[in-house]
DNA sequence: ACGGAGCTACTAATGGATTAGTTAGCAGGC
DNA sequence: GCCTGCTAACTAATCCATTAGTAGCTCCGT
């Protein structure tokens, strides 16, 4: 049984997404374009790409004339997030924690950003933060405690 | 140019490190044996992703006699630590505080965990807490801030 | 000493990921 | 009205990932 398709982004769908990300709807001349600086690509092959993004429901499109144009239909946050959300079932049995502590205990954190981290932590739960503690119960994804 | 071999660690490949992580040392016999239960795969086929394994140095073996014995030459929480920084590079700009915001942000986050994740906060930084913040300069990977 | 059991090495088959060439359709210009 | 140029669709080629079969070697028991 050979590897299902990838749920998540592989390296060339994201960085079409990342093109779609930063200039938004776009059609495939214009995104070959801007991979023309660093890694060039044909024509066709962003085209490949782009249409399995598209099978993959992480893009849309939209006809004008002759040409399509697509967009993004999942946002960079989002992408990112179901992203995090693999690595936490893979590595860290859906632990938020446990991701966290591996964040902080690699040795080539500095210590200015640990710092930056913590102002980070102190101030994030202001648009999160649990009224009381007794809601904890519905969630969908296991967690560990 | 097609794909070149993952850095990171596959499916079938995560689900044999994780039987040496939980097993320690192990021949392929034994490894064969123990995913019997859940979804079995043939000897050779667990010897060859072994040896992928071996080619991508997450294993080592030894020879006792006709046999080899698997031993992980990465401990879990480095490999852990491989794969959060594969994301963090691929979707954060090698940032943490924006991987931390992702991970504080998910909608699934319920508030009991919201709040242990502060109490691992509050007591982490002991072990790597900045005596003062100028060291900030020796990192290798460039960081946002 | 010889045959079987078990182990590794080699080979193969299938399908995804990546890149790109070829084909064909359609719009606009001369 | 036909040619040119752009576009999407189809096809192809290469390599990786996954699963597995066959061959060949070595040890052990009889």
């Amino acid at each position: 049984m050979p590897p299902r398709q990838s749920i998540t982004l592989t390296e060339a769908e994201l960085r079409l997404m990342k093109l779609l990300w930063s200039r938004g709807e776009s059609s495939v001349a214009e995104l070959t374009q801007s991979l023309a600086d660093d890694t060039p690509l044909a024509y066709t092959s962003v085209l490949t790409t782009i249409r399995v993004l598209e099978k993959k429901s992480y893009v849309t499109h939209r006809q004008e004339g002759r040409a399509f144009f697509y967009t993004a239909s999942i946002a960079e946050h989002e992408a990112s997030r179901l992203e995090v959300r693999h690595v936490l079932g893979r590595f860290f049995g859906n632990s938020r924690e446990r991701l966290l502590l591996a964040l902080l205990g690699d040795n080539d954190i500095t210590p200015a950003e640990l710092t930056r981290i913590q102002a980070v932590i102190a101030q994030a739960p202001e648009d999160a933060k649990p009224a009381d503690d007794s809601v904890a119960g519905d969630h969908t994804q296991p967690e560990e405690v």
